[in-house]
DNA sequence: ATGTCTATTTTTAGTCA
DNA sequence: ATGACTAAAAATAGACA
């Protein structure tokens, strides 16, 4: 763990693990409901790189994009037992991928929903019963989420505060009031999303 | 990626993955010299994490506050664009996938047909053509090679050898030592399949 | 610069004490 | 609940196009 001192090969790390920082981020986020924020000052990137809860660059796709090589030492005899692994690989992977597609279209479908683009009841029946199950995902999420910061409404900052600084896990810097303004800010919009499926979840019913 | 319904399970891979992401956070900083920033409002922990980097996370965060409000907007994007980027990755991905897939169970068909497993009249006339896709894709294959492999016969073996191994179209036997036997290998499994095109291209027609 | 691939290292989920 | 262990999955460095 140094400083690497090769420009481009710093470059190229930087990025990579930016990518991977910021996924893994997102990941404690929904896998635990937790609010995240991350804030990366971007040399590279000609701007600011902020990433509040919920938002992630990209490619998680782009693994299944990845299936192994053809493998060009195994006989020929042997080829159809390989392509037949391969078709069982592929398809696994294409269901996969149709049923995340499947999640994310219900998803635009709502969202479309929301902003008055189409009306609820112009929206297929198939889709319906697809929506209504991811509605039931956010609202797990969202009643979670919506205790904790209930929950935490009650607080003052200061005691926040407190209890920041007080953790001694891991080095921690006091806290100004900026930093409780980036907090409220993720605050603010994590509420905002729940607005958003409150919102969703009368236009369904 | 979803968030975990059981508490123990979703305590325990908070615990970890929230070690993870702040070391995570820390190379970043270490590797690439870069001011990083984590904040995870803990629910587990009773307080708030907050991790600062060689800068004070409150000189992190000021700075961003400080960004003009266009560019910090620009960075977050919201749901609803974000979901449609996903959509678009994600049909893209299936899509190579159903072409990838649909070429090998072509593959599969030819193969089953040369051993015999299955008679040619027996495929699907939509297959047949996808079939007839590969074959001529193998061919032209074969025939380069056995175009490199004739030029070659009065050369040494080992030429013959290394031209033939460094064509990497195509999956290829195991080669012994004699390059004749290769050829002729070669010339069967085209003769083989010169057959089974015509068997097919009578089908067809 | 950008993306892809592969070999290797690292992280993680699950399990058991 | 905590820590240790392991198989499996993911991230990454480095090479290459």
């Amino acid at each position: 763990m140094v400083f690497i001192e090769n420009e481009s090969a710093r470059k190229s790390t930087y990025k990579k693990r930016k990518r991977g920082i910021l996924k893994k981020a997102k990941e404690l986020a929904t896998l635990c409901g937790v609010p995240v924020g991350v804030i990366i000052d971007s040399p590279y990137d000609s701007s600011m790189e902020v990433w509040p809860s919920r938002v992630d660059m990209d490619d998680v796709v782009s693994q299944w994009q990845r299936l192994p090589e053809m493998d060009r030492t195994k006989k020929m005899l042997n080829q159809k037992t390989y392509l037949e692994q391969r078709i069982t690989k592929g398809t696994e992977a294409l269901n996969k991928l149709n049923k995340e597609n499947k999640e994310l279209e219900m998803k635009e479908i709502m969202f479309d929903c929301l902003s008055g683009k189409i009306a609820p009841s112009s929206i297929d029946r198939n889709d319906l019963v697809g929506c209504s199950n991811v509605i039931d995902q956010y609202l797990r999420i969202l009643k979670r989420r919506m205790e904790i910061l209930t929950k935490n409404d009650g607080a003052s900052s200061s005691s926040a505060h407190a209890a920041a600084t007080t953790s001694a896990d891991m080095p921690i810097v006091e806290m100004g009031s900026s930093s409780t303004a980036f907090c409220d800010m993720i605050r603010q919009q994590q509420m905002q999303n729940n607005l958003n499926h409150a919102v969703m979840d009368l236009d369904l019913d």
